[in-house]
DNA sequence: TTGTACGCGTTATCAT
DNA sequence: ATGATAACGCGTACAA
């Protein structure tokens, strides 16, 4: 009896009541096995739009060991380049079959620990994820890569070996050639305001604004390289103590625009005039480097083509039933572009 | 045997017989079920951490009718508003042990409709929705509400009753704030660029537009009323509509951010300047509004109090044993608050 | 306080 | 091409 029965659902029983078939057959017809006749199918698809079916995932996951939903793992969606990754991320995996179950870190190892945790417990079949600038230990992933599931890095990437895949910008040469081009600009005195160096995202960009420099035989001045937390305070920090004693930089390269943006702003309220007495380069092509006045010379990172590439990775990875390797050995490299605007302007 | 048993996960089985319980006390220890002894509980958290055992959420949702999962749709997540949102609700759905499954809609309907039945599929507990602008049609949502799962949709909400929660912002009083500012600082031939009136948002703006007009007698302009998709480039359409025949409006309110730095965007390059001939005013207080020059009065939405709202509610519905409504019957309303900056200045 | 036994909805295996 | 049956891992009513 039926009476009674709360949050009834239908499922492959019923239709297979319906149809005086077996839940087997149901099954097939649902997940498109060869052996089915092809009006069978028809009948069981009709009957299942017919009684309103959803497939139940948890029953088909728990039997199948097979989620199609991959866990994404961020410091924050909020962040303009994350939130074009995600956004092709999705659609491209929707694309596929897959869900997405995306979660924020908010910068926290702690968290990124606990999220982890969860999205195993989900059973996800493969975890993305960009790491916290703080972290180091990576072992809350092991479990993940024990169990095979595949686990790919962007953006902010264990510098260690590990047994994941890494997609990464092309961050050394991104700062090369911002620095570069504030060097062709005219700068002497360049000024670097990058982050916390247990990333490799600043690792890299550090070095590639230190080769740029050699390579032009410029002076670098210790009190002019930061490594910080990338937030506006601290930007307006240290503008404050490189502008308080003596002559400041006239050159300045920010690993991020948040930084770029308040060194311009602490400028304009000093009277600094950029381009012409400072010039100031950022990183990521935020939409609002494009519209404060003057508008900031940028590193665009590509995030769509970041997206794009790991979406491929996992359908490839995930598709690799033949117990192929969870992991490509190779980092993926994604390229990068400076986009020149006014505040490195030589009028 | 274990040997060659690929993909092998600990489960409350192993934990069982390693400690010689059954697999039934084990789930009572680990569920902070009142009847186990301190001591079995105690052994059984120590060997399931020894033994990296993670409860499996399909086996247990299978079983218990619960996924701890919240679903979320939304246009964008790359909108500040939105992401915002989801920002607070991610953090705060955490602190009461749910997970949540982020989707995006891209504003087409279709996707919107699939990605529903998705949602559904995965059996989350309750659905958050910020629908498209062109929803009409709500039925996608009613499996939800057939089967005792809240949905709670915010924002872009539906205009006709439907068994949902509704959290919204004040919309209307938004746009009567925004405008009677403008007709206080002194204009008097005011524009408004506004989205489809498919939606109650729009619907809400342009009244409380109208509102503000009537109040003082102003006339409205039908050429300088658009309802349009609220892109840059429609706007600058808009704009060029207004400013190339005869005198343009002296005042505009746009119904987001975008339109109202384009409209910016366009004065610089015509020559008008702002606020001395054209004052603008636009909604959603994006970062953006504060960063351009002239920075945009704009209409602040709190964000986060919706984020926190909306977990309260889902929170609260979901505690609901009792078998009580599963939506609240009056929608929750946000208040929003008019932030002044130089685009609608008098000096 | 703990154990036994069953079922959630689906899919895989074997049989027909 | 289809059916019967077992199993995935867990939670719970009932028994002990």
């Amino acid at each position: 009896m039926a009476v009674g029965k709360k949050n009834y659902q239908n499922t492959i029983l019923d239709i297979a009541e319906a149809l005086k078939l077996s839940p087997a057959t149901i099954s097939r017809a649902l997940n498109n096995h060869p052996y089915v006749k092809e009006k069978t199918r028809n009948d069981v698809v009709e009957m299942a739009a017919k009684l309103g079916y959803r497939r139940n995932l948890m029953a088909s996951g728990l039997r199948s060991n097979r989620t199609h939903t991959i866990g994404l793992i961020i410091p924050r969606v909020s962040m303009f380049f994350h939130a074009e990754v995600i956004t092709t991320i999705q659609n491209d995996l929707h694309k596929h079959g897959y869900s997405l179950i995306i979660c924020q870190s908010n910068d926290s190892v702690s968290m990124e620990r606990e999220l982890a945790e969860t999205l195993y417990s989900s059973r996800v079949d493969a975890l993305i994820a960009a790491c916290t600038l703080q972290t180091v230990d990576f072992s809350h992933f092991d479990k993940f890569v024990e169990h095979g599931n595949p686990v790919i890095f962007y953006d902010r990437v264990p510098v260690e070996d590990y047994k994941a895949t890494l997609i990464k910008g092309d961050d050394f040469k991104g700062a090369y050639l911002a620095t570069s081009h504030l060097i062709a600009a005219g700068c002497k005195r360049i000024a670097h305001i990058s982050g916390p160096l247990t990333s490799n995202l600043y690792q890299d960009r550090a070095a590639g604004f230190l080769k740029a420099m050699e390579e032009h035989q410029l002076p670098v001045n210790p009190d002019w390289v930061f490594h910080q937390e990338l937030t506006q305070g601290n930007a307006l920090f240290a503008m404050q103590k490189m502008f308080t004693t003596g002559a400041g930089p006239d050159g300045l390269f920010a690993d991020n625009d948040t930084s770029a943006i308040a060194a311009i702003e602490y400028a304009k309220e000093k009277g600094i005039i950029v381009p012409d007495a400072l010039k100031v380069a950022g990183y990521s092509n935020d939409p609002r480097t494009a519209i404060i006045t003057p508008a900031i010379t940028s590193v665009e990172q590509f995030p769509s083509l970041v997206g794009r590439r790991i979406v491929e990775t996992v359908v490839e990875l995930l598709s690799n039933d033949a117990e192929g390797p969870t992991y490509k050995i190779e980092p993926v490299m994604i390229p990068v572009e400076l986009i020149v605007r006014k505040s490195t302007s030589t009028n």
